[in-house]
DNA sequence: TATGAATGAGGATTCATTCAT
DNA sequence: TATGAATGAATCCTCATTCAT
């Protein structure tokens, strides 16, 4: 008699639904990103949605932490790597050019994310913990201030780029985070 | 059959349409931005709203617009006042501080078009002038790759303000500029 | 918030909306078929239209098959009681007669089946069948000309009645069979 | 002096109203014709359609009524040069083949109008006058139940191809008329 | 005479969510 | 535990028509 139908075999699924819900915002922003979407995409059916997760709001404070969580993990990685306050600078300008721009996706999730938490209070425990773990990052280099601005610089050169289109030189990066870290 | 009674030539209905449209994209984000929403708000019929824009993509754009020209229009202005290189630092700072951070509305329209930019590159136009105006008006005091980080500087500065909730002092913010235009 | 009583499980809930979609066509034509429409005589709710549904092509695709079907079945037990070739041109002009110009019904859905399908050739697999089993079902009595030529003469018989208004005496329709069948 | 802008210089603005109706009942139907459609096709403000015409529905009959008439124009030219009744088929087997078939224009139009026609007895008038006109034509060469089926035998030889889609060889449509007028 | 402005009704469709199973 | 069935609200948009000019 063969195994009938197993059940419970698919202990990821949760998983499988919050990665995939990643995927869609960075495809079609969150405003784009629904029940049906994103089972469609995890190929999960979409009644689990409702089931895993406690609506919506759950869903999307769950992939943006995730989504958090890696961004944070792949700095710091960076950040351990450099030795001295000037290596911290070109690991810095590094992470922007390779990991926040290296594909479109990082970026307008990160613009989705900044865009949501700058209007729902509810997300900005993500927004904290995120900037905190940045900066806690660069504090063995910089003192408070400059990593705050450092923080700042970051951000803008990656927003400003996103908005640019076409691909430019990395140097203005680098002189960017240098010039903010070392007063050039 | 419909079209029971036309209220006939209310001239700057499609004027009181666009601001409303900013409003509530400030209110509730591109995302909440509905025809229902702003025709309402515009006390203004739903039928209007197809009438005078050609679809929710139009009436988008047109807003952005508006809010990038006001945007641009309000920095020459506070540029024009600057007499050298130190005091365009502090317009700058000033600018930051006083208009983009002032209401929670200016952040949060400028979040709003950056993400929908990002993605959607039929906004690029707005985008691309809007960064060429901020950037030319700082021309006159600052070298070409000053101008470049200055407007990331700008940009970072404001977004990381959105993302704090409590106001903070404005100090990082003119350091910020000062590092990036003077060098410290 | 929304689906705050799903009244869950008619099992026949699909077929009625396909029925009723049948009527609507037959009294207000395919223009005047709208899922509302349809929705309101099928005592359905307006979302069932698109959660049984792909859309309005898929329903009006469905229903006309169903139409086709029920037409060539029943022209096929027609058939079946002809012995021979001269019966056979009887009950095609019975089948002209008391079936397609029985209820005006009848008529005017097919005329719209037709126009449909003239075109949108994603609708013509509905009429290669139909055609094709009718004249399969000719073809134990008449060679293949005659086999194709009846097919249009029933076409044209059918038309042409229904653009008269009045009912007009039988006789030209059993002459017009039999001279395509038989040569008079 | 300039002549000032001449105010009624457009003769056949309503002319060509009806010939854009025509056309855009050919490419997207009778449902899909609209004031706005018809309007922009024919070069003419939207406040026209309802100047020069009553309505949607005094619109499409006296487009359908142009086209009734070109069509029944078209078929007494062939007519008037058949010197018997074998000339006579020969004759309207080339009406079929290189009128009505020649574009599928005229196809989809025919059929548009018979479904409407159908529908509507607003518009047996043009219908009943179109038939009567082919029909007198023919009476020269043929008896009166001949005509009415050879009519009938032209619809359905019409429309049937209409569903082909694919060309096929002319022989059907002339053995068909002959057998029809001639009892082969 | 001719038309642009204006609008309410209705079009298809998408959706988050509920509930019975 | 997990899910398919079901639905009402809301989405954008098209339209025929009216009316002031």
């Amino acid at each position: 008699m063969p195994a009938t139908q197993p059940r419970h075999v698919d202990p990821e699924r949760k998983d499988r639904i919050i990665e995939a819900c990643i995927t869609v915002i960075a495809e079609r922003g969150v405003a784009g990103t629904s029940h049906r979407v994103v089972a469609a995409k995890a190929h999960v059916p979409l009644g689990s949605m409702t089931y895993y997760f406690d609506g919506m709001h759950d869903l999307l404070h769950q992939a943006f932490e995730r989504f958090a969580d890696r961004a944070v993990a792949r700095f710091d990685a960076r950040m351990e790597s450099a030795a001295n306050a000037d290596e911290a600078c070109e690991v810095i300008a590094a992470s922007i050019e390779h990991d926040s721009l290296a594909s479109p996706n990082e970026l307008n999730i990160s613009l989705e994310f900044y865009t949501l938490a700058a209007r729902d209070p509810s997300f900005r425990d993500i927004s904290d913990r995120w900037m905190a773990s940045i900066q806690h990052s660069m504090a063995q280099y910089f003192d408070a201030e400059t990593v705050i601005l450092l923080d700042a610089m970051i951000e803008g050169l990656t927003l400003h780029r996103a908005l640019g289109g076409e691909p430019k030189d990395p140097q203005p990066i680098f002189d960017g985070v240098r010039r903010i870290a070392l007063g050039k």
